[in-house]
DNA sequence: ATGCCCGGAACGTCCGGA
C-alpha cells in the first residue's frame, strides 16, 4: 500500500495540481493537510471521480486536514484527543484496510517568544501520548503530515540560521524525538541514511526553491507493526516545480500489505 | 531584513505561513 503525504497549501486553489499528482503518483492513501476550507466547501466531487474516497476535517481559512484514499475509509477520528478547548483542525486519523493512518498538521510555533510556542510544544506532548496508546494496541499505524520540525541539522539548508526558529529549535527536535523513542520509525531517514538536500519545502520567498534552500518538515512515522512491513519512501519533488505549486512537496512510503 | 511570496477573506490590507 502506498501511502503519501502533501500540504496542498489550499486544496481549492491546488485543485488541478492536485488531480495531476493523483493521476500520475496513483498513491493508495493521500494525506492532505492546509486544505483551508470548511468540509461544505471541500471539492469532493472532482476527487471523488478520480476514484478516491475522503475524510475530512475542516476549518475556515486556516489548517484543516484530510485522507483519501481508493478503499474505504472506516473509523474516521477528528481532532487530536487530549485537549477538548483546542479549535484547530490539525488531525484526522482512520482505517484503511488493515493500516490505521493519521494525517497531521502540527503547529507550526513561531515566534518561538510569542504564545504559539508553548502551543506547539503541548501540542506534540499530546501526539506523543496519543501516539503510544497506538502503539499498545497493536496498530499497523503510519502517522504522516507535515510535523513543522526539521529533525537533524542535515534536514536544513542552513542549520545555524534556524537554530532560534520554531521549526528548528532544540525543544522542538526534543519534542520530536520523544515520540520516535516510543517505538516509532521516521520511514525517510530510514531508508536514507545521511542523504543530503532531501527537502519537503521550499518558501516562496527570496528564490528558495530555485537555490534549494529547503527544509525537511514533512514525515512518516511508522508504529512498529508498520515499520516491520517498510518497503519503501522517498519525496517527489517535481509538484513543486509546477505552476501554482504548493509550497510543500509529496511524501510517500510503502507498506507490505 | 519578517520584507521578498502566496492563499483566504474581502475589496484595503492584514493574518498566517515556515
Amino acid at each position: 500500500m502506498k501511502i503519501a503525504s502533501w500540504n496542498i497549501n489550499s486544496v481549492r486553489a491546488r485543485l488541478p495540481n492536485l488531480l495531476d499528482w493523483l493521476n500520475e503518483a496513483s498513491p493508495d492513501v493521500l494525506l492532505l493537510q492546509e486544505i483551508k476550507c470548511q468540509d461544505k466547501d471541500f471539492p469532493a466531487e472532482e476527487i471523488g471521480d478520480a476514484g478516491y474516497n475522503i475524510a475530512t476535517f475542516g476549518q475556515k481559512s486556516y489548517n484543516g486536514v484530510a485522507i483519501l484514499a481508493k478503499s474505504p475509509i472506516e473509523d474516521v477520528l477528528h481532532g487530536l484527543p487530549g485537549d477538548e478547548a483546542d479549535e484547530q483542525a490539525r488531525y484526522i486519523e482512520a482505517t484503511v484496510g488493515r493500516i490505521r493512518v493519521a494525517s497531521i498538521y502540527l503547529p507550526n510555533g513561531n515566534p518561538v517568544a510569542s504564545d504559539k510556542y508553548p502551543y506547539k510544544l503541548a501540542w506534540m506532548r499530546r501526539l506523543a501520548r496519543h501516539a503510544r496508546a497506538l502503539v499498545m494496541q497493536d496498530e499497523i499505524a503510519v502517522l504522516g503530515g507535515d510535523y513543522n520540525v526539521c529533525p537533524e541539522e542535515i534536514d536544513v539548508y542552513d542549520p545555524k540560521g534556524w537554530t532560534e526558529d520554531a521549526l528548528f529549535h532544540p525543544k522542538s527536535r526534543a519534542a520530536f524525538r520523544v515520540i520516535l523513542n516510543q517505538g516509532y520509525t521516521e520511514a525517510f531517514r530510514a531508508l536514507h541514511p545521511g542523504e543530503r538536500n532531501c527537502y519537503t519545502f521550499w518558501d516562496y520567498q527570496g528564490g528558495a526553491w530555485q537555490k534549494d534552500n529547503g527544509l525537511r518538515i514533512d514525515h512518516m512515522l511508522l508504529a512498529p507493526l508498520a515499520a516491520d512491513r517498510l518497503l519503501g519512501c522517498d519525496i517527489d519533488r517535481k509538484p513543486r516545480g509546477r505552476e501554482k505549486a504548493s509550497d510543500h512537496t509529496p511524501i510517500w512510503c510503502e507498506i507490505a500489505d
